[in-house]
DNA sequence: AGCACGCCGACT
DNA sequence: GTCGGCGTGCTC
């Protein structure tokens, strides 16, 4: 019998079956084995079994090892790697590392176990004790009383000496019992007995009532999504099958986390990148044994080892971090498609601000459509007011903020409410210039200006992290009138400090959330109300609510809207919504302020009415008019090596076999090659091939054959879909 | 990926 | 004379 195994390494000329026999191992597809390779043993995974081989026998060796005592891959993962081996043309071992948490490779982390301490019942323990040995009596009597007990607790309370005599002799018995590091376990339980309203009701029996479907919940914020979601996975488990539910990494915070754990106990299983690497390990274990049978995390809980799935939620559908941006590319909602089709289960996005691929896909009926229009308790959407900041340059006013701003501002904290100030991106007005010759500060390893960072007292670049000391005198012409700018979080806290020089100001963006949970604890100061002002990104944005909130200041809502990208226009719709969302959650009415130099883009007309329909259909329009998706397909194929030459020639030799292509059909809307926005990354030149393919000519297998045929060591070469950013 | 095998420069 | 530089080739 042969073992077909992937070896776990990523490379491509290994990314092929190897032939081993299994001599008497019992193994099975899906098996994590050791094997020897070369010179060294590494670890690989069993494909299949099988009776014969195409390899010469002479090379053939045996498996070293079964790993573990259950297979790590199951039937339907083996599936979904083909799956996605031929959707993103991904390397076989590639897919089966998002399969299995990273630290149970190469036995970095083990079972925590304890020692469980009980009465050996083949042994009569009362007349084995002489009468004598008291403190043996004593131990004996603990473990009686209590049936079982942990080793450690025995000793602590016990004469070791005694209990180590009892186990000797065989009196106690002692078996490794396996211990789970179960996280947030020590969350309160809060009541949930909530009644639904019609509309929230209705969406439940609509998901309930349909099979093997897709559903696009569009619910406004506010609408009680959270609630439906938990209805339906509580129904799933009633049929005894297994729920998925995914969030966006940004807001699975201890309130989400909690809300499950007290609606679904012990059966909810946590997974995201905060858990410590043995947490993380134990709770994947436990999904994968089913004793646990709802996982809630962020994009890689889609790959959740859980067998029986009845249900699959997506919640903020819309969310870009449901799109792997690094190595193994996939799309979330294709895979949770892929496991409901092969369990037959319900797949729900929800959104309050869908995205227009997916609201297209509901309009076709491609997807079921349930709305909720309506907020819970009939709160009313917060004001929105738009400002014209090409008007207050006119009026003299060169400040970030505009005069309505600063004076809403000074309102809210007079009556002692709090606010918050939304800023687009971070490194905003920061790149640093002499302003004697014009000199721009640039890293030296790649294209692009750095960014001053004022609590770090550098320069620093944003793509390969580089850190260079601030400059004093101009390396161009040695001129000292050099303008520091600052990042766009830090310039607006210190306008707000000079504004209101004795409150705090709390400020949250990339660099002040570098810790683990810092971010958590900036929101927590926030909740608190240590803090009057908070300023951020978009991560301010989703998370918590804020009662006391009634004023929120979108600064810069242009940043995103003249983004080089198709997608910047419901992105900034999305942003709007959610940030004018954090306004006036409770009682206190909310107003937002959002300063924009384009006020009359149809984006925000539709954005303060709220009217996502009407947004939908212009945007849709537009994209059929000027061919993006989801009328077109775009790739981007990115060429990167040291040689100038070397990827520029690719990159040529590529185009015209991608060109020729289409010489019988017209299937390209658009192609051409270019140098990337970004030429130079550490180092290596950079340059693309950009198309959009029409959606009938729906396989890619050309064009993947063609960028490995370029494919070697002097250019790497990678393929991407609907790029996210095109730097 | 990583390790072995293999063929040319500066050292006890 | 040998120690070791890292180019390329293979791994069931």
């Amino acid at each position: 019998m042969y073992a077909k195994v992937i070896v776990d390494i990523s490379n491509n000329e290994l990314d092929r079956i190897f032939d081993y026999s299994v001599g008497d191992l019992d193994l099975e597809p899906g098996c994590r084995v050791t094997v020897p390779f070369g010179a060294r043993e590494i670890e690989g995974y069993v494909m299949e079994l099988s009776e014969n081989t195409d390899c010469p026998p002479e090379k053939i060796k045996p498996i070293s090892a079964r790993l573990d005592d259950y297979p790590v891959i199951t039937a339907e993962m083996m599936e979904l790697m083909r799956f996605m081996r031929k959707k993103y043309h991904l390397r076989i071992i590639d897919v089966l590392r998002l399969f299995i948490p990273s630290q149970m490779r190469g036995g970095k982390v083990k079972q925590l176990s304890r020692k469980s301490v009980s009465i050996n019942p083949d042994v009569c323990g009362e007349q084995l004790i002489k009468p004598s040995a008291v403190m043996q009596k004593n131990a004996y009597d603990y473990v009686r009383e209590r049936g079982e007990v942990s080793l450690s607790e025995l000793n602590a309370n016990c004469s070791a000496a005694s209990v180590r005599n009892l186990i000797m002799r065989g009196i106690l018995s002692v078996k490794d019992v396996e211990v789970m590091r179960t996280p947030y376990n020590d969350l309160s339980v809060s009541d949930m007995n909530v009644t639904l309203t019609a509309e929230q009701n209705n969406a439940v029996e609509r998901i309930s009532s349909v099979k093997n479907k897709t559903v696009l919940l569009h619910g406004v914020t506010g609408s009680g999504k959270t609630e439906v979601y938990m209805r339906c996975i509580s129904k799933a488990l009633e049929e005894q099958k297994s729920a998925i539910m995914l969030v966006p990494e940004i807001s699975l915070t201890p309130q989400v986390l909690s809300s499950f754990r007290s609606r679904f106990g012990s059966r909810v299983a946590i997974l995201h990148s905060g858990l410590s690497v043995g947490e993380r390990f134990d709770e994947w274990r436990r999904l994968i044994t089913g004793e646990a049978t709802v996982a809630v995390g962020a994009r890689s809980a889609v790959f959740a080892p859980l067998k029986n799935v009845g249900i699959i939620i997506i919640d903020e559908e819309h969310d870009s971090s449901y799109t792997s941006e690094s190595n193994p590319r996939y799309l979330t909602a294709e895979i949770a498609e892929f496991r409901k089709n092969y369990w037959g289960s319900n797949l729900i996005l929800g959104s309050a601000t869908p995205s227009i691929e997916s609201y297209y896909k509901a309009m076709k009926g491609e997807y079921e459509l349930v709305e909720m229009l309506n907020r819970i308790n009939k709160r009313p959407l917060p004001d929105i007011s738009v400002v014209n900041m090409c008007n207050e340059i006119y009026a003299g006013n060169n400040g970030v903020f505009s005069a309505k701003l600063e004076r809403e501002l000074y309102n809210c904290i007079g009556e002692g409410n709090q606010a918050m100030i939304f800023i687009n991106r971070r490194g905003y007005s920061s790149y640093v210039m002499c302003r004697a010759c014009g000199y721009v500060a640039k890293c030296e390893q790649c294209d692009v200006s750095l960014v001053y960072h004022k609590e770090e007292d550098a320069l620093k670049c944003h793509y390969c992290g580089n850190r260079y000391k601030t400059l004093a005198v101009c390396p161009n012409c040695g001129s000292e009138h050099i303008k520091r700018g600052y990042s766009g979080t830090e310039q607006i806290a210190e306008k707000l400090k000079e504004m209101f020089p004795n409150e705090v100001i709390l400020r949250m963006d990339n660099d002040t959330t570098q810790n683990k949970d810092s971010h958590l604890k900036i929101l927590r100061e926030f909740a608190q109300k240590r803090a009057k002002i908070l300023v951020g990104t978009q991560m301010i944005a989703k998370g918590h609510d804020f009662p006391d909130v009634t004023l929120v200041g979108i600064v810069d809502a242009d940043m995103s809207l003249h983004f080089a990208d198709y997608r910047s226009v419901e992105r900034t719709f999305q942003l709007i919504t959610q940030v004018a969302g954090r306004a006036g959650r409770n009682k206190k009415a909310g107003s937002v302020v959002l300063q924009t130099y384009s006020p009359n883009h149809y984006v925000y007309k539709y954005a303060i009415s709220g009217d996502y329909k009407r947004f939908y259909e212009k945007e849709c329009n537009l994209r059929e008019v000027t061919k993006f998706p989801p009328f077109t397909r775009i790739v981007r194929i990115l060429v990167a090596g040291e040689s100038e030459t070397e990827v520029a020639g690719a990159l040529k030799g590529m185009y015209e076999k991608i060109s020729a292509l289409a010489r019988d059909d017209k299937r390209f809307v658009f192609l051409n090659y270019m140098w990337a926005p970004v030429r130079l990354i550490k180092n290596m030149h950079r340059a693309q091939i950009l198309m959009r393919i029409l959606p009938e000519y729906d396989s890619l297998d050309e064009i993947y054959d063609i960028v490995d045929e370029y494919k070697n060591n002097k250019v790497s070469i990678f393929a991407e879909i609907n790029p996210n950013n095109l730097s």
